[in-house]
DNA sequence: TTATGACTATAATCGAATTTTAGTCAAATA
DNA sequence: TATTTGACTAAAATTCGATTATAGTCATAA
């Protein structure tokens, strides 16, 4: 049906459109008139696609979560070491994610305090789908009698835990300070975590 | 000079003042009135001892702080192995935090708000006074062979980072959920970073 | 010499009037 | 008939002037 194609371009340009105005002027003065104006349709056709608001900036945050998922996917099935690969993927989480809020800057605020309650409900589900990926990669380790025994996913989220307080959507945000020095940081957490993981005999 | 105890006791009781009125009122909702009346002086007094509203609430957090340094520090000269001296600190950091912070639940977003850019300034330096007292023991182990070589401050600030995302100051608070879960959640990753420490020869 | 509380300038709060905007739905359009 | 629309509404946000509360001061009292 050309339809649901169609569809789903309109989706898609509505949340490019969100994307423009976040990042511009934050989601309290974004408004449900200045999106269907961007996208050239009706209000009324906005609800087409979404029920509120709210799901909109929801989608939104969504499907930047999707592209990080798709990347750390992309790393976890390249053809090197486990070690390396959650080397690379932990790197990747923290990177992405202060990239975003680097183009969020203004709006982040704004948007975080708006969605609270929603969001918080949804990192739990968001940590637990990245957490899914990295224990793959554990699991392969172990198997490849590289890394320790223990339940994989388990391990993938203390990795998790030990690196989030590298993403910068916390108070910390400022105090980390340059990409660079995230970058350093993020390469010497890493590294002691994974340090621990590998097997004990030399 | 029996005048100077005085000072000292009656700036520690307007501090203690504080800590009960922000525990149950809030930053915003503390009056300088109010701590004089608690105190017993006049509010002209108060201004004696410090210079600003402000200056109270962050010498309150001050001494919170200064409390855990010192419980850290306690730890620190035990008479046992680095390895489990640093565990044992690792856990007292977060699980101290998420006590204060469950004490100051109403009132922690108000008085973050209210100081946020001060407070960024002294997190930085909380956290480098923190590391000091880890290195002092990442030290000793190294001397006694039984840690990897490395800057003991470098890998004091890694461990913090890693379990920074554990103190409940930021978007995750509610997300951690029971003390119970942080005290697990702390102790593996405790373990994964001093299993990464250790020597790797068996 | 130290402590005070009445005083002030400023900031916060209130509430009524006005404006903006999320979401709806009867009508227009394809 | 199946979609799309934008005028419409109810609710929320904003404005602004008036009122109240409060941080910080300082002349006076102890």
């Amino acid at each position: 049906m050309r339809n649901a194609v169609q569809t789903k371009e309109v989706r898609e340009a509505i949340l490019d459109a969100t994307d423009n105005f976040l990042a511009r002027y934050g989601y309290k003065k974004m408004t449900i008139d200045d999106l269907a104006l961007a996208v050239g349709i009706g209000k009324g056709s906005v609800y087409l696609h979404f029920s509120s608001k709210e799901e909109i900036a929801l989608s939104h945050i969504d499907r930047i979560i999707e592209r990080l998922k798709r990347e750390l996917t992309i790393i976890a099935e390249r053809k090197i070491s486990p070690e390396k690969r959650l080397h690379l993927m932990l790197l990747k989480r923290v990177l992405f994610r202060f990239d975003s809020v680097q183009h969020y800057t203004q709006s982040l605020n704004d948007l975080l305090a708006a969605l609270r309650p929603k969001l918080l409900a949804r990192r739990k589900q968001y940590f637990q789908e990245e957490a899914e990926i990295l224990a793959e990669v554990i699991k392969e380790g172990q198997e490849a009698n590289i890394f320790a025994a223990g339940n994989p996913k388990k391990i993938a989220e203390t990795f998790l835990l030990a690196t989030n307080s590298l993403l910068p959507f916390s108070l910390t945000t400022r105090e980390l300070g340059e990409r660079e020095e995230i970058e350093e940081k993020s390469e010497r957490v890493a590294e002691l975590l994974l340090s621990g993981l590998l097997k004990r005999e030399k």
